[in-house]
This record gives structure tokens, C-alpha cells and sequence, in this order.
DNA sequence: TGAATTTTGTTGCAATTACAACTAAATCGT
DNA sequence: ACGATTTAGTTGTAATTGCAACAAAATTCA
């Protein structure tokens, strides 16, 4: 069976990789990157769900916000409707960062996306929404202490 | 354009992140997989190979590898033509991992494309095998020290 | 040849990452 | 209503990760 493991993996550290060399510019440290896109695409977002869709555990998640609150690019307040929820905002600071990590994101995909056509391209960001969703029901099972069986 | 980095990195993370916690049974700390199968498939490798094309700092690559030694999972042997580099080879109790990290990945393959046919598999592993070419040199440039215009 | 550069590997930091174990609030089930 | 369970977040601890800065061997090239 064709393997896309392996370069999928290679991959993602390569350009993850690139990212926090060129965000250090920002005074963003390693990771710091993924969460500040997605607080600014769902504000008020809560960290249980930040982590899923990042898929990280969520102590990681939890202290890259506490991380990012203290450096003054987002805040926490608490939910209006649940007292153990805290909602996550960017502050003006981290909007300002934002468009200066989607310019980069952006480079980084046309890169990866040199040579390819534009049905090509649909066609692979269509294969990795499978691929995705396919992963997806198992990495939450096993992060849940589940077994899986092979 | 089409997006393809982003379900690049949450689907290498959460693969990432199956690997790690299944092969706690096989007493293999986080990212050691690895390396282990890279070893078996080139042994005699050398470290700054290795760290080339896992995507990983050279640093990252010799620590793993200083603590796989130290485990018993392979060892090092200084190279008979060049004193600075050192050789890497499976001990018999790496070899015995290497089949079962082999079928575990080989299931998480599996998982990822199910649904798709043999056609598509092959034309998504193609597609990954053009975007780690056309990102590799970006990896290259920038952990050098060089600069991206963008 | 022999000095300058490159290759290969190592430590010293300082940071992230994540499994356990925990608290508090909300929700579920009867 | 109310005890059991789930949701949401935190801290303790131990490990990886990687940028700097280094050392030693090999290679380049003038």
C-alpha cells in the first residue's frame, strides 16, 4: 500500500520547523504560532477545543496560552454563561501579529504548492480533508486511554 | 489557494501523538520510533544524515540517539574511513522492535486512507512526495541561517 | 604544503511537551 | 433533588527539543 505516513510527517516539521525559526522575529516562541492563528479565527474560543483542533494535549495548550497572556498577545476572560470556561481573545497586540503569520503561512503553502496545478492542488487539500477526518476518531480514542487493535 | 499546510501539521501530530503513546509499551520515549526505523533501514547511517531526513536539529537527532544507546536499542561503532564520524546500527533488541513499529505503522496507513482507492493512494503519496522536494530546500536554506523574501 | 573552510559531533542552556493527578463547575440519570 | 459523571482548567514532574557555542577531524584551494 502507497505510504503517506512518512511525508507527512517530514513535512510538517520541516515547515513547522520554519515557521518558529521566522516567528522568532516576532518574539513568538516554538508552537506559539498555531494557537494565535486560531484564537484570531474563533475568537472567544475556549482551550479544550483549541487543543483538539491543534491536536495537542491540552497541558500544552494550556500553558502556551498562559505563555501568550503573559507576553500581552491574547487575554483570557471568563465565560458569561459557564463559570469554568475562559473565553480567548487576541489583543492588539496579537491582531497585529496575525496578518504578518498568515503572509508567511501563505509563502510557505504556495512553496509547497510549486508545480502543481490548480486542480492538483484542490485535488490534494481534498485528499488531506479525508486523510484527516480519517486520523481523526482514532487520535481522540487513544488519547483517551483507548486501545486499538492491529 | 487551495490549503494544504494545515491539515499537513494536525494530521502529523496526531499520528505523532498515536506513535508516542502506543509505543510506551515497548518502553520508547517520545520521537524515538524515528529513529529506530531509520537506523534499520539505512544501518551504519551517520548522525547529521539522519537529522537531515528525519527534519529534525542535528542536536535533537544526537540526544535521541545518545539515549536510544543508552537503552540498549543500538549502538554506535567509529566509522573505518573518517575518525569524526560514528556509525549507527541496531542492537538484536532494536531489531526486535523495528516489526512491530512496522506493523503499527502500517495500520495508521491504513487508517488514514481508508476510502480511498488504490488510484488515489498512489496519486496522494506522489503529490506529498512533490511537496517534500519542493519544501526541502526552504528547510534547508532556513535552518542555515538564510533569509526568506516574502 | 598548509591555512581556511567544511563536516561531524558534543555540551550548556532555556524552552516546550505531555502524562498524572487534581479542583471546581456543569450536566446527566434516576 | 441529588449523587455520579463529564467538562474545563491547573500544577507537578520528567522528558524532548533546539539555538549557541564549541572541538576535532577532513577537505578545499591557493
Amino acid at each position: 500500500m502507497a505510504e503517506v505516513l512518512r511525508p507527512i510527517g517530514t513535512v510538517a516539521r520541516a515547515l513547522d520547523s520554519i515557521s518558529n525559526i521566522e516567528f522568532k522575529a516576532l518574539d513568538l516562541n516554538r508552537g506559539q504560532y498555531l494557537y494565535l492563528v486560531r484564537v484570531a479565527e474563533s475568537p472567544g474560543i475556549i482551550l479544550e477545543r483549541l487543543a483538539v483542533i491543534v491536536r495537542v494535549d491540552k497541558t500544552t495548550a494550556a500553558r502556551a496560552i498562559q505563555k501568550l497572556e503573559k507576553n500581552g498577545i491574547l487575554e483570557r476572560r471568563p465565560s458569561p454563561t459557564d463559570k469554568k470556561q475562559k473565553q480567548i481573545f487576541l489583543t492588539a497586540k496579537g491582531q497585529a501579529l496575525y496578518p504578518i503569520i498568515k503572509r508567511e503561512n501563505a509563502y510557505s503553502n504556495a512553496t509547497a504548492l510549486k508545480g502543481f496545478t490548480p486542480a492538483e492542488r484542490d485535488q490534494l487539500a481534498t485528499y488531506l480533508k479525508r486523510v484527516e477526518a480519517n486520523i481523526n476518531s482514532d487520535w481522540i480514542k487513544v488519547k483517551h486511554g483507548e486501545h486499538r487493535d492491529y
